[in-house]
DNA sequence: TAGATTGTTAATCGATTAACAATC
DNA sequence: TAGATTGTTAATCGATTAACAATC
């Protein structure tokens, strides 16, 4: 049984992705048992981190002993809700957008790409990946007919809002954006933004000071 | 001029690339004084925070006016060493690879790709963007003739280690990783990981719970 | 049993928010 | 000058680390 989410932050939250893949990789070398200490020091966390993040869902290790791998797994895989499938569209097949169509860990932790859209005639129709480019005229009719729950974007920054608003009009819950613009959305939409630039950036200002 | 940059949270660091592109559209669209109120507005920050992380490199602004556009773009500029070019290569020319070779954004904030390698001999010598894709083997020889700063890993997550391995070697000084793997680097090289599967599972994780 | 390791409470650390004096 | 807005100090909030009892 897991506890409430109501009150597990959100760094928390981030940190179950990397538990979740690093222990697939601890499973496929055979390795049945492990430590919040072995785990920690594989990925570069302290144990009692990882101890007290997986604390705010349930006691899922045993004492003197350590973590079950495939239990975990399995619990972890249930928190994030990736024990059921999700499908997405991607809205844009730029270069960035094409990536992400072809982006092969998406199936392997339950999302699928169910539908691409361009608003370049000479992209409609094409295949990527095995999937047809719509015209981004039939969102709402395809957003709805294909059950789609998040939208990605990946059009350019002038163009995301209106992406946003339509995705939202057409019922997607959870938008995961691209574009380098700050999305305004209802509160009930959950809204990720990755920044490129953001990480480049901080490269640039630490390499400048020459000091980590 | 700037304070030193000692104490300054990462936080901070990593929302002034936000600060930077927000106030270039503040730019263009000709408004050339902002204050922290407006400028929180847009990017969904509140002005004290603006205010502060601000202060923490000088004093930009001016008491009873607000920010100088202009100045402020300067300043945040070369805070994050954007004033400068930094020369990148991109390790891997898979789908994410050639995307990120694409990139425009890059060269708008002063980096430049100059070396794009990978291990496949079909892809070696081909074009893309206008630049030809080097074989792996040359990895060291061409991050020392061609002066790369930052490496951009885009390899399958068993060979990351290896690629990083060889970019400290070589001299790279920063490290923008994409594979889906905890790197291990010497202290005095900066590494930024980008990890795709967080935003998504993080999106299935609220999704999941229906609620924000 | 003794050694190991979890889960949890308390202490510390760091970041954000609030308040306000300084000053344009 | 009066109103506006910064820069900074103090208060609050949240997250991490340390310590340790529980227990396998």
């Amino acid at each position: 049984m897991l506890k409430n989410s109501a009150d597990v932050s959100k760094a928390t939250v981030d940190r179950l992705p990397l538990y979740f893949r690093t222990l697939r990789q601890v499973q496929s070398e055979g390795i049945e048992i492990i430590s919040s200490e072995d785990l920690g020091r594989r990925i570069g966390v302290t144990p009692e981190q990882i101890r007290k993040d997986l604390a705010s869902f349930g006691e899922f290790g045993k004492k003197g002993v350590g973590y079950f791998v495939r239990e975990l797994i399995r619990n972890i895989s249930e928190i994030l809700g990736l024990h059921r499938n999700w499908n997405v569209a991607i809205i844009g097949v730029g270069h960035l957008g094409w990536a992400l169509a072809n982006y092969r860990s998406f199936s392997s932790i339950g999302f699928t790409v169910a539908a691409l859209f361009d608003a370049d005639p000479a992209k409609i129709d094409q295949y990527v990946n095995g999937l047809v480019v719509s015209a981004i005229d039939d969102l709402e009719k395809i957003v709805k007919e294909r059950d789609i729950h998040i939208g990605v974007i990946t059009v350019p920054a002038h163009e995301a809002q209106d992406v946003a608003n339509r995705l939202v009009a057409a019922g997607v819950r959870g938008i995961w954006n691209f574009a380098p613009v700050v999305l305004k959305v209802p509160e009930d939409i959950w809204l990720v933004s990755e920044d490129l630039s953001v990480g480049l950036s901080s490269i640039s200002y630490y390499l400048s000071r020459n000091t980590k």
